[in-house]
DNA sequence: TTTAAATCCTAGTGATTTGGTAGGAATTAA
DNA sequence: TTAATTCCTACCAAATCACTAGGATTTAAA
């Protein structure tokens, strides 16, 4: 019941990709070295995630990746099913399969894994890449007070 | 992001447990032949369980297992845990890992994997062998009825 | 026109996990 | 004593994971 590395590493390249949007593309090798995942890997990452459409990319020098669409239109729901398929716990929850469910104790497992499901579901379609970021730039205005609050205490002006 | 056989035998074997509990214990056998699970494979997560402190057992013949409390007591997600280990999406989750969370970027994805995680175990924290049981026997009433109406169609009394 | 920085593409690979099988030892009711 | 059962441990094939490797293609800039 874990995510593997593919769902963990995308969702933070797509936020990287998300917070280092300007004028230029992001090329892998600066995701690589900011991230710490290796660029092939990460390649095969975002090539997955361009396929499923929410990265595009130009190629040759100065080239890169960045984002399809506004992060806001993205969500971490998106990603993770692009990268790990979808996140039901078994497979049987979204397949109608009738003959395995004749076996009527199947279907109450069923009901069991629909809920959790459903709220695996819930939960990362309701987070965008925007609301990452935002939280993100929380995080580095809170870093920041405290760096500035050490060097008052330092004396420093 | 899926559960294993083990967790999905393990639930029923014990909704089996639950469902077949009279004065006798339940081998392993039978429990194997109504969920269509090999018994030496059932024998290891039988044993998982009953280490967990969920099933007791007795040997011999005529011995078996049976629910070492009441269905009432155990929760879906004691057995899931007991068998998958922790539903977490990642294991930096749980682990107050002050490392990896001086890059903050990871911070991020943690806010996302703690708001699935918790909802996850939300979910099969609220849901006890007991409601299994009672949604198995609705299922069963209901299946009877239809049966029952099959009958009088064909004017059966 | 050449160079080099970048994406694109596919094959391979070692380690780990999964989903079992096999079979003997110990216990105990009949 | 027998046979039904749990207990225990070792083994194994297949799949998946988490990469690595390296060449082909594109293209901005010198």
């Amino acid at each position: 019941m874990k995510l593997s590395t593919k769902g963990r590493y995308g969702l933070r390249a797509m936020l990287d990709l998300g917070l280092n949007a300007d004028e230029q593309a992001v090329s892998i090798k600066s995701i690589s070295e900011r991230q710490g995942i290796s660029e092939n890997y990460l390649e095969q990452i975002i090539a997955t995630l361009k396929k499923s459409g929410y990265v595009k990319s130009t190629r040759g020098p100065k080239g890169g990746y960045s984002l399809k669409m506004g992060p806001d239109e993205i969500s971490v729901g998106d990603i993770l099913r692009a990268l790990e398929g979808d996140l039901n716990p078994v497979d049987c929850v979204e397949v109608n399969d009738n003959l395995t469910c004749q076996e009527s104790d199947l279907c109450v497992t069923k009901f069991v894994w629909r809920k959790i499901s459903d709220s695996i579901n819930q939960v990362v379609d309701n987070i965008s890449l925007k609301d990452l970021m935002q939280e993100q730039y929380r995080i580095d205005d809170a870093n920041e007070s405290i760096v500035m609050d050490n060097l008052k205490k330092k004396g420093c002006k």
